[in-house]
DNA sequence: AGCACGCCGACT
DNA sequence: GTCGGCGTGCTC
């Protein structure tokens, strides 16, 4: 089929280039660009992604592909682009951009690993060894063949390298390069199928007829069918194959990811409004990309909207693409999609195991579904043809990856359908201020659904000014008479009460009763948070946990004074309070037993439970059509957060919470208890009000220019070694100074500021520092960055790790 | 990332 | 004088 013989890869590697291999022969029909290919590179073996074809090798000594991994690409080639952009964008190398857009787990490379030999052996048996050398005799010969890594990564492992070389050269040890085969694999599972009918002549027990007869029924059926029925089925079937009346074979099988069957929906009629915005979209649907912000209060009806246009682009032979925020269990969202298109569509969902993940992804590649819904990463699903791509509650920080490469599936999102020249759907009830200037900008159209389908009033809110209760002792400082007067009323009438508080644990600051210090985490420059229910003092950052009886780290004493609250403690108050009502709490703590979070939810959903009490795990993504009152313990907890965007989050949080209130047919009502009733972020939120806030914001990130006017890179510069970090930190910034000066045109403003310690200076032993550059031109910060990349010194450092955070999110 | 090459201090 | 530290550079 294609007569060049060379190839063009990328190594999952930290390195810039691509490089150029030779196909054999034997593979030239084989290899296509969104394959893997095993490629020699230097000494080592390791994964690569084909990328195109090469005419000749560009005047490099290519080397042969060793091996094609995969039957199919792993991507369509039409995605090759998106993934370079992101690759320049982001500023991360391009095989590690498509290792992160794939599958976890395909991944092959070589691991050196040691083994005694028998000369090695002999010497365990002798004195001619030093203490180091027998010890790793001794292991090798206790457990066998190990990873090289496992020796040199360890504590005390200066100069293992050189030993490890020397003892290979006295044959002592021999190091050998082993191929670490992919991790995961399809799911195969043993079918039969029906070869000949047993004459009756023949005599066979009543289990050996009745087997046969199921699989002669079924052409061919599954051996755990079969077990279902006839629990010795294994057995008789490998007999009855023997006989020749039945035959085995293998099958690939799809894991279904969903728990619950969804029972299929049908189509309501949509409203004037919502007939509105499908035409528009519908109508420019075939002239290419285009961008729309879709915003509407809760309950107007946006994923009815969201379905309809994902039906036009499968009307046009089209796929499409639906990103919902990461949420701990399947969303309403997806559910919904469920039930509308059923078997059509495809869920890339966070829980997924790694195999059911990888055969949804074949599912896509070999065009079983069109639709697919997920999560972030769902961003990169290998749809050949993308009709529509909608991204659900776009404000929502899960979109941001906070680790590795750091992308924002939101802003992909937007690239994707820009390559694919389709439109794109952004929406939400509380637009993120980025995506809103973009549409004053004239970048995205505004569409509009300003009315709660059949005609539900938005819930009636009052605050409550909690400096009235600040010298109050005991819980009314906390659970003010306003709020447990209306806990109460919802009780006598049956209603369902949703309290929310977004900080878990019972104390969140002990201190000790005689020192006065605050309990702090050994790895961390964080309080530890006491959790009654575990009787432990646990570190939120790096899952430290402490027993609490724990002595002060300070002076010694035992006694501590349980300061500040979490949702333990509301739980408990509530408790005392209302003895009569059935309280549970849903957070991290309480859903992390595997299906602690479903059984909670349904309680919810059976009203089983009167008043639940939760982090904003119960904010996002489900349906309490009961609740009629919630709760807002403090609302401007996340306010005063050292980040710009605390008022942007702080309102959209206050929004969803609040929007949880009268789902259903009764009408709901909020009480927000709070120390800054005037602050505009919660004003705003008081009237579920967008643009209110988005013109009191406006101004101040103006002044500041900081986004949506401008746009950041940050760096977050990390190690073990307080001095070392500080160094490190300091120098990026020189360097960055540096080319500022000498290399920025001055009609491309950089501003840098910083570096400086982390908010938090310390997580997990690692030290932190960052560096922040701002400008009008998010080219000109790409080129300065790149640049400054380039400088290895800076950059690839063992002891400090410098990473690198295009429009960071948070900036803590 | 991992591995080789190459240049300077502390040891036989 | 050498052994071995790790800074620098390359891998098609």
């Amino acid at each position: 089929m294609n007569t060049f013989p060379y190839i063009d890869v990328a190594v999952a590697l930290p390195v810039t280039n691509t490089y150029v291999y030779k196909v054999p022969d034997h593979f030239r029909h084989i290899a296509l660009p969104g394959m893997r290919a095993l490629v020699p590179f230097g000494r080592r073996r390791l994964t690569g992604y084909i990328l195109g074809f090469q005419k000749d090798s560009g005047g490099y000594q290519a080397k042969s592909i060793l091996d094609l991994p995969d039957d199919i690409p792993l991507f369509p080639p039409s995605m090759i682009p998106l993934f370079q952009w992101i690759s320049r964008y982001y500023i991360h190398p391009l095989g590690e951009v498509i290792k992160t857009a794939l599958p976890v787990g395909l991944n092959r490379y070589d691991v050196s690993t040691l083994t005694l030999t028998p000369e090695g052996k002999d010497a365990l048996a002798t004195n001619a060894l030093t203490p180091r050398e027998r010890e790793i005799l001794h292991t090798l010969k206790k457990k066998g063949p190990l990873p090289i890594k496992g020796f040199t990564s360890a504590k005390n492992s200066s100069g293992i390298h050189a030993l490890i070389k020397k003892m290979a050269t006295q044959k002592l040890i021999q190091v050998a390069t082993k191929l670490k085969k992919d991790q995961i694999h399809m799911k195969k599972e043993a079918f039969y199928r029906h070869e000949q009918l047993a004459p009756a002549t023949v005599k066979l027990s009543a289990k050996r007829r009745l087997l046969l007869d199921l699989v002669a029924r079924n052409k061919e059926i599954a051996l755990s069918e079969l077990k279902k029925e006839i629990p010795t089925a294994p057995k008789l079937a490998k007999i009855l194959e023997n006989q020749g009346y039945i035959q085995r074979f293998e099958k690939q099988v799809f894991r279904d990811p969903l728990g619950e069957p969804v029972i299929p929906d049908i189509p309501p009629a949509l409203t004037r409004e919502q007939k509105e915005v499908v035409d528009q979209v519908r109508n420019k649907m075939d002239q290419g990309f285009h961008s729309y912000l879709l915003s509407g209060v809760t309950g107007s009806g946006k994923t009815e909207v969201y379905m309809r246009l994902v039906s036009l682009a499968e009307k046009k032979g089209k796929g499409a693409i639906v990103l919902v925020p990461e949420i701990s269990l399947i969303t309403q969202t997806e559910r919904r999609f469920r039930a509308r298109f059923g078997n059509r569509i495809a869920v890339l969902h966070s829980k997924l195991t790694k195999g059911e993940l990888l055969d949804q992804w074949h599912r896509i590649l070999k065009g079983d579904v069109s639709i697919v819904i997920g999560a972030r990463s769902a961003i990169f699903a290998p749809l050949e043809s993308v009709g529509i791509i909608i991204v659900d509650e776009e404000h929502d920080a899960s979109y941001k990856q906070e680790s590795g490469l750091r992308y924002n599936a939101r802003d992909l999102a937007v690239v994707r359908a820009k390559f694919c020249d389709i439109p794109v759907v952004l929406g939400s009830a509380t637009p993120s201020m980025q995506s809103y200037y973009n549409a004053c900008q004239g970048k995205f159209t505004e569409l509009k659904l300003q009315k709660r389908v059949n005609r539900r009033p938005l819930p009636e809110i009052h605050m409550v000014d909690l400096r009235k209760y600040k010298d109050f002792r005991g819980t009314e400082k906390i659970i003010t008479p306003e709020l447990s007067r209306e806990i109460h009323g919802c009780l006598t009438r049956g209603e369902q009460t949703l309290i929310f508080l977004n900080r878990r644990g019972f104390a969140t600051f002990p201190v000790c009763e005689s020192c006065g210090e605050t309990i702090k985490c050994r790895f961390c420059d964080v309080t530890m948070t006491l959790h009654k229910d575990t009787d432990e003092f646990r570190c939120h950052l790096c899952g430290f946990a402490t027993g609490m009886y724990q002595k002060c780290t300070h002076c010694g004493a035992s006694r501590v004074k349980p300061l500040g609250f979490g949702t333990e403690k509301i739980e408990a108050m509530l408790k005392t309070m209302f003895p009569e009502a059935r309280v549970a709490r849903l957070d991290q703590d309480t859903g992390s037993k595997k299906g602690a979070t479903i059984r909670i939810l349904k309680q919810v959903q059976n009203r089983t439970v009167d008043i639940i009490v939760g982090t904003q795990m119960l904010a996002k993504g489900h349906d309490f059509p009961a609740i009629t009152l919630v709760g807002i313990i403090c609302a401007d907890m996340s306010l005063n957060f050292p980040d710009f965007r605390s008022g942007e989050r702080t309102f959209q949080l206050l929004a969803q919470v609040a929007g949880r209130a009268g789902r259903g047919d009764l009408p709901g009502k909020v009480i927000m208890q709070t120390y800054t009733p005037d602050h505009f972020s919660i004003e705003a939120s008081k009237n579920q009000d967008f643009m209110e806030f988005y013109t009191r914001e406006f101004p101040f990130r103006q002044a500041l220019s900081y986004p949506p006017v401008s746009r950041i890179i940050q760096f977050k510069i990390s190690g073990i070694n307080k001095e070392k970090v500080e160094k490190h930190a300091l120098m990026v910034g020189q360097l960055c100074q540096r080319l500022i000066q000498e290399k920025m045109p001055s009609s491309h403003a950089v501003e840098m500021l910083g570096p400086i310690e982390a908010g938090i200076p310390k997580i997990a032993l690692r030290y932190r520092w960052q560096l922040l550059i701002k400008s009008p031109s998010a080219t000109a910060l790409n080129r300065l960055v790149t640049r400054m990349t380039s400088d290895k010194k800076a950059f690839a450092s063992k002891e400090v790790k410098v990473s690198i955070d295009v429009d960071p999110y948070f900036m803590l």
